[in-house]
RNA sequence: GGAGAGAUGGCAGAGUGGUCGAAUGCGGCGGUCUUGAAAACCGUUGACCGUGCGAGCGGUCCGGGGGUUCGAAUCCCUCUCUCUCCGCCA
């Protein structure tokens, strides 16, 4: 969430840029404000009422002491008073920390100012596309390669579990373990400590991320333990630092994961989402950054030419995208999306997302750091990004790299598969 | 799943109704001594909110929530977690 020092001292500012995204917060702003000032009218009152309590509580414990006990009985007297006083105003006082907290959270984040404008995925700017697109004479899908190789099967997965819980078999279950063990080693070459998290979490992860409350319809709840499913090994790997304050000296902290993925995807099945274009459950190997505020925007170029890295050693031809305004998500600053082209689809599918959060996402985490000299611990900046989600890239290699013989495995893998061929 | 014990500052650990934001030790930071360092000694050492230009002042926080009391780290209820024993089990 935004820092409410943000919205006090620049409310103007806020609202003026969150129309990027296409939302209007002009009253919910001024809610705030005026939710913000009641606070902390109603706290200095409370604050004057309990030191008063306070000291007629000390006062009391001496006439005791002293053996003083009318004294100190009729002293008691006068506090019925204000105990009452102080019951109403704490109640009320911690209502409307609540309203004011409800209201924050529903504010985005502010869209960094290379963010385009524009409210739909045409309006996002193509910054970089490379790779050869190639040229095929006979091009099957990839749903039908897995068929015809049988490597992937969702009827099967049908049968476990439902739609969009697919089978891997044999060669297609290596390239899946394939594909992981080459993105967490590309990973930590690039400095990224492996961490094996947990794939249900808590509530208070699923808010620290920003999953919750609104996207709640998203995520795998298991109700018996109020527990959620990750739809992404972000929740687990940011959350290990929620309520943290790090030594300057430790930043940044890199961490990756892998975990499988689960998302609910309610209502957005169609024909673009056939074979592997949607799953419910699918891989995916995740980069996490927390660093200092000066440096976040260098560490989003960085991530960027990590996984532009992955891309072009798979030889997969891509495109970057930098996210208007109304295609960025709810928590972002600035994202940019990796897409491959998949040349029997002929579509371009998105394989990374890679975002700069700001303090955004350490807002609501308590995430943040102390310099040797500050006094005050100031909040961290977070910056996650795919590196990589498999399926996708997985129906891009089964397509682009489909020949008479067989598909042919990229050369970087031939050595985690210990094939060369699909046939 | 059954029985019991516990949760205190960065860590260890005292504190069972009042002057306790909390002894003591370790660690951290600053200093004295030293060519430098170690040792020793002295001082210092949390977070959040409000208020003030500021020094400061006020409030809240001893796992979370609620209660008793003029007053709660301390008593009661409840939740979560940890440990020990038993059962089950990869």
């Amino acid at each position: 969430m935004l820092t409410l020092k943000l919205i006090e001292e620049n409310p103007a500012f806020v609202v003026e840029r969150l129309k990027i995204k296409g939302v209007d917060v002009a009253e919910t702003v001024q809610k705030i404000i005026d939710n913000n000032n009641l606070r902390k009218e109603t706290q200095a009152k409370t604050d004057r009422l309990k030191s008063e309590m306070n000291r007629i509580s000390k006062e009391i414990g001496l006439l005791f002491r002293e053996g003083k006990k009318d004294e100190a009985n009729k002293a008691k007297g006068r506090t019925t008073e204000l105990k009452n006083e102080i019951k109403t105003l704490d109640t009320s006082f911690s209502e409307i920390g609540d309203e004011l907290n409800a209201l924050l959270i529903t504010l985005p984040n502010i869209p960094h100012e290379l963010v385009p404008e524009g409210l739909t995925e045409e309006d996002n700017l193509e910054v970089k596309r490379a790779g050869e697109i190639p040229q095929l004479v006979e091009k099957l899908p990839h749903w039908e390669l897995i068929k015809k190789y049988d490597i992937i099967d969702f009827d099967l997965g049908t049968k476990l579990t439902g739609a969009g819980f697919p089978v891997y078999k044999g060669k297609g279950a290596k390239l899946q373990r394939a594909l992981i063990n080459f993105f967490l080693d590309e990973g930590e070459k690039a400095g990224y400590r492996e961490v094996l998290p947990p794939i249900v979490v808590n509530e208070a992860s699923g808010f620290g991320t920003g999953q919750l409350p609104d996207k709640e319809g998203m995520m795998y709840h298991i109700t018996a333990e109020n527990f959620y499913m990750v739809p992404t090994a972000e929740v687990p790997v940011t959350n290990i630092y929620r309520d943290a304050i790090l030594d300057e000296a430790e930043l940044p902290v890199k961490n990756m994961a892998y975990t499988p993925c689960f998302r609910r995807e309610a209502g957005s099945w169609g024909a673009h989402v056939r074979g592997l274009n949607r799953l419910h459950q699918f891989d995916k190997v995740e980069i996490v950054q927390i660093v200092h505020p000066d440096k976040s925007y260098d560490v989003l170029d960085q991530m960027l030419t990590h996984v532009e890295s992955l891309v072009t050693k798979l030889g997969l031809p891509y495109r970057i995208l930098r996210l208007c305004g109304g295609d960025i998500s709810f928590t972002s600053a600035l994202t940019y999306d990796f897409e491959v082209f998949s040349a029997a689809q002929e579509r371009w599918l998105e394989v990374s997302s890679v975002s700069n959060f700001e303090n955004f996402q350490a807002n609501r985490l308590k995430c943040r750091f102390k310099g040797k000299d500050s006094k005050k611990p100031e909040l961290v900046h977070t910056l996650n990004g795919s590196a990589l989600a498999l399926p996708r890239i997985v129906a891009a290699i089964l397509e682009n790299n489909q020949t008479n013989n067989g598909i042919k495995i990229p050369d970087v893998l031939v050595p985690y598969c210990g094939f060369d061929i699909i046939d």
